[in-house]
DNA sequence: CCAAGACTGCCCAATAGTGGGCAATTGGAG
DNA sequence: CTCCAATTGCCCACTATTGGGCAGTCTTGG
């Protein structure tokens, strides 16, 4: 369960005012029309991708030729630090879901920023460590949580403020990495307790808490040292 | 497979000899006996530990009673650099295996570090980054690879030079998140192809090649974004 | 050298999840 | 308004993995 929605990629929000704005300044401004590649894996392009506004969805394809989402990113998330940082080509594509707005920021830029900023370093690093604890998370859910447990957890972390969840189960599935059939399952136990609403192209969470709590109630506390 | 040896966590082996030193200087000593607690869950200490020789078991008690490994770290290895970080209670148990020696590094001594020394600030980082490739790298196996292959990466990660893994099947399978018979079961697969051979209280890896041959046929591929 | 405990190998039934497939429903484009 | 493609709900058989249990083998301490 890798996904990283706005409540927790909050590396520009969190962003001190003016730092953003070095940022903002240094970017460069990409549009992306609904439907269009943004990049391919295997990229080398070392940029940091900020999403000023769009829905991008990453994805990789597997040996075996299994497509796999990793993450449906909106408004204010970003990607590509990583290569940035660690310097490897992308292994992921990226597409426009619609029509996006992209900032791109590039390896000098940002290791300029770096070098004199302490306080962006300060936020990087913090930031990595967010990252990784959630990482951490992922994976204890992973090997812990049922598949109706981990898809609660994917629905809270993708509503929106009315509690939709505006993603097909089919990308739900193919993100949790489970068959279509299992996802439908897990949906048709939840919607059972009345926790949720399946809907066409949609879901709705009509218990936020009841699906909050069933996740504490199976305990799955991230572990990372 | 969330674990971490002496391979891939090489903070100290990698860190510049003068900033090891200062690291070395500032640390506290601390003996533990085999079978004795160095932490306990809910800790607040906000302290790195530095094996500098012995074995130290991480695990946690999840909230239905059941014991799960995290991880068996050896000399040079090192935990808690997280909560150095991050700065929340540790959330696991480490016990010392066999008569161990740390180094503790608290939290000042750590910061001061960082503030003073551009170099150490960047070994942190870069560690960071690979910790977070290698979660990433798990969660990404966890997802895709069978129990076989998971088993045959752990044991490629805890072999020793002559290919002994000196771990009981229950302790690998409790780390691998697996019950002992699965595991049992992938073991007797490996065995079968002449992979591995398995003896009491430990595993020989008998064709390290076969065995990464397989899991880089299956071609999971971390991802990372 | 023997007894006790630790560990392994394997059996069984039960279960969660997969993969394929198909009919019914929905939404959008013409 | 109608038709088509997308999406869902559900069926099936099949596989991997679990959990419990037990007999046999190995190691260690007295």
């Amino acid at each position: 369960m890798i996904f990283h929605s706005s409540r927790e990629s909050d590396f520009l929000t969190d962003l001190d005012a003016s730092l953003r704005q070095m940022l903002f300044d240094a970017a460069i401004r990409r549009q992306v029309a609904a439907g269009q590649a943004i990049q391919r894996e295997g990229d080398t392009a070392r940029t940091l991708m900020i999403i000023r506004s769009g829905r991008v969805r990453l994805s990789r394809t597997s040996a075996e030729g299994k497509r796999m989402a990793l993450a449906h990113l909106g408004d204010g998330d970003l990607f590509g630090l990583f290569a940035l940082i660690i310097g490897r080509p992308k292994n992921y594509d990226a597409d426009a879901e619609i029509d996006t707005s992209l900032l791109v920021v590039d390896r000098p830029t940002f290791n300029g920023l770096l070098d004199r900023e302490a306080a962006f370093r300060n936020h990087v690093f913090t930031f990595l460590g967010r990252r990784l604890e959630s990482a951490f998370q992922a994976l204890n859910d992973e090997r812990n949580l049922p598949l109706t447990l981990k898809t609660a957890r994917m629905l809270l972390y993708y509503a929106d403020e009315e509690g939709e969840v505006r993603l097909t189960q089919e990308a739900l599935a193919e993100q949790l990495g489970a068959s279509r059939n299992g996802l439908g399952l897990a949906l048709k136990s939840l919607a059972g307790d009345g926790l949720i609403e399946r809907h066409y192209g949609s879901i709705r969470i009509i218990d936020r808490e009841g699906l909050d709590r069933r996740l504490s109630d199976q305990g799955t506390q991230d572990v990372i040292f």
